[in-house]
RNA sequence: GGAGGGAUACCCAAGCGGUCAACGGGGGCAGACUGUAAAUCUGCUGGCUCAGCCUUCGGAGGUUCGAAUCCUCCUCCCUCCA
C-alpha cells in the first residue's frame, strides 16, 4: 500500500495548481478510492500529446487505485467551451458524437485501463433536465462571480459579444461533478475557473467540494502557441511510428526538456540525470531519441519505436533511402513527359509550379542524383526513384 | 433605427489609376551547415506538360487605352450613438 506520502508527490509531478492540497490530503487519509474526473468535449475526434497531459495524470491516479470518471461532454459540446475564443462552434448532430465519443476512447485507453474506468456522457443527466431546473441550476451563481473569469471579463470590458448560453458551460460542467458525486477534478490551466464552479455547486449541494487539480498546457512544436490540430503543431496520438518520431525529433532542443516533465512517464530523478549529461557535453539529439522512442512505445509498441528511430538514422543520418518506397504510376500524353508535370502527378508536390521551384533550389533527385533542370523531361517507360526534398519520395514509373 | 470604418494571397498587413502575380512580417517548404526533421544562415512561398500563356486583391456591373486602386449596386464584419 502506498503512503498518503508517495501519493501526494505521485498526484502533485507536473501538476500547475491544487485547489487545496490539505483537503486532498484529508481525502486521501479517508482510505476509501477517490472518483476522480476529467471532461472532454467531444468535438474533435482526433487526439495529441497535449491532452496526454492530463490523460498521465489520470493514470497516475488509477495506478494509486483510484476511480477514474472519463467524461463525455456530449451535452456541453452542443454549448462550445467559451475558454479562449469567441467563435461559435456549429452544434454536432448526436451522430457525429457518438462517432467521436468511440474514437476518443481508444485513443484514451491507450494511456488508461479500460477495465477501471468509468466512462460517463453528461447528456445522462442533463439531458432529462426540463426548463425549470435549467432555471434552478442558473439561480446557484450570480453575474458578477460569472464575470471574473478572465476571458468573461476581458470581453465585457472590450465589449465584445458574450452569448447568454456561454454562462451555462460553467454551470453544466460543474454540475457533472454533483451529479457524478466527485472527489477531484481536473483539466488544463484554462479550466480553472469552470472547475472552481463545481466547488462551489457542490457546496450548495451540502458536498464536500471537489479538489482541483491544473495541469499545465502544452506548447506545440513551434514551442509557442499552444498545441492545437488547428495550428498544426501538434503530435497526435494515432500517428504513424515514423511521423510521431519525427515530430519529437524536429523539437527544439530547449522545448524537449519541457516534454520530458509532462509527457514522459520516468521519474524526476531520471529527467534531472539527462539534463545533466547533455549539459556535460551529451547530444541532445540521442536524449530525443529517448524521448521519441517513449511517446512511439506509448502509442504502439516498443518494437515499433526501435524501427523509428532505426529509419531515422538510415534516413537523415545517413541519408539513405528508406526501405519501403510507395510506388506510383504516372501518365500522360506525349512520347517523354516534363519531370515538374511528373512530380506533380505523382503527388510529390501540390502543383507543377512547386515541382519547378524545388527542382530549381536543388530539392529534387532522381535514382539519388540531384537535378537542377527545371525543363528536363522523361521518356516514357522510364521507373526511377524521385525525392523531392528528405522527406518525400516514391518510386515513379511513367508511362 | 442613425452615423462611420472595413473586406488584399495560409495568417497579419502594405498598396489608393499603369513600373502589381501585388512591399513587409509570421507560418510553411527547400538549400547550406550540422551531432538532430535542434540552432544558425540563404532562397522560395498564384496556376499551367512553363523562354509563353491563364486566373487573382469580398460579389456583380461600369468608367478608362489600362483598375487591387475611381463609380454604382449587393453581401458580410466591426465601431460609436439610440
Amino acid at each position: 500500500m502506498t503512503s498518503i506520502q508517495d501519493a501526494l508527490s505521485l498526484i502533485a509531478r507536473g501538476a500547475d495548481e491544487i485547489i487545496k492540497l490539505d483537503e486532498l490530503k484529508e481525502r486521501l487519509s479517508r482510505g476509501r478510492p477517490l472518483r476522480v474526473k476529467v471532461g472532454f468535449d467531444p468535438t474533435a475526434p482526433d487526439l495529441h500529446v497535449g491532452h496526454t497531459v492530463v490523460m498521465n495524470k489520470m493514470r497516475h491516479f488509477q495506478d494509486l487505485g483510484h476511480q477514474i470518471i472519463f467524461l463525455i461532454g456530449d451535452f456541453t459540446g452542443m454549448i462550445g467551451d467559451p475558454s479562449g475564443k469567441n467563435k461559435t462552434r456549429p452544434p454536432l448532430t448526436p451522430v457525429e458524437i457518438e462517432a467521436n465519443a468511440e474514437t476518443y476512447k481508444d485513443q484514451v485507453f491507450k494511456i488508461l485501463d479500460p477495465e477501471k474506468t468509468e466512462v460517463r456522457f453528461n447528456s445522462e443527466w442533463m439531458g432529462r433536465m426540463n426548463a425549470a431546473d435549467v432555471v434552478r441550476l442558473t439561480s446557484q451563481y450570480t453575474v458578477a462571480r460569472m464575470l471574473e473569469r478572465d476571458d468573461f471579463a476581458k470581453r465585457f470590458r472590450n465589449e465584445t459579444p458574450i452569448s447568454i448560453h456561454e454562462f451555462l458551460y460553467p454551470l453544466v460542467q460543474g454540475y457533472d461533478s454533483v451529479a457524478l458525486n466527485c472527489d477531484v477534478e481536473m483539466g488544463g490551466t484554462d479550466q480553472k475557473f469552470n472547475l472552481l464552479v463545481g466547488r462551489a455547486l457542490q457546496q450548495n449541494h451540502g458536498m464536500d467540494p471537489q479538489i482541483i487539480i491544473t495541469m499545465p498546457l502544452l506548447e506545440g512544436l513551434d514551442g509557442v502557441k499552444k498545441m492545437s490540430k488547428s495550428e498544426g503543431n501538434y503530435i497526435g496520438i494515432d500517428e504513424p511510428p515514423g511521423e510521431i518520431f519525427g515530430k519529437v525529433m524536429s523539437l527544439s532542443d530547449d522545448l524537449m526538456w519541457r516534454y520530458f516533465d509532462l509527457l514522459s512517464f520516468r521519474p524526476n530523478s531520471d529527467i534531472e540525470a539527462l539534463k545533466q549529461s547533455v549539459a556535460d557535453g551529451a547530444n541532445p539529439r540521442d536524449v530525443k531519441f529517448e524521448l521519441g522512442k517513449e511517446l512511439v512505445a506509448r502509442f504502439h509498441d516498443q518494437a515499433a519505436a526501435d524501427a523509428a528511430q532505426a529509419e531515422f538514422i538510415q534516413r537523415f543520418q545517413k541519408d539513405q533511402l528508406p526501405d519501403d518506397i510507395p510506388d506510383v504510376h504516372v501518365t500522360g500524353d506525349g512520347d517523354e513527359l516534363p519531370l515538374s508535370f511528373i512530380i506533380k502527378q505523382a503527388g510529390l508536390t501540390a502543383s507543377t509550379s512547386e515541382a519547378r521551384r524545388m527542382i530549381e533550389q536543388g530539392a529534387v533527385r532522381i535514382d539519388q542524383e540531384r537535378v537542377s533542370d527545371a525543363s528536363l523531361k522523361l521518356s516514357k517507360d522510364t521507373t526511377a526513384i524521385i525525392q523531392v526534398g528528405k522527406r518525400r519520395l516514391a518510386r515513379v514509373t511513367v508511362s
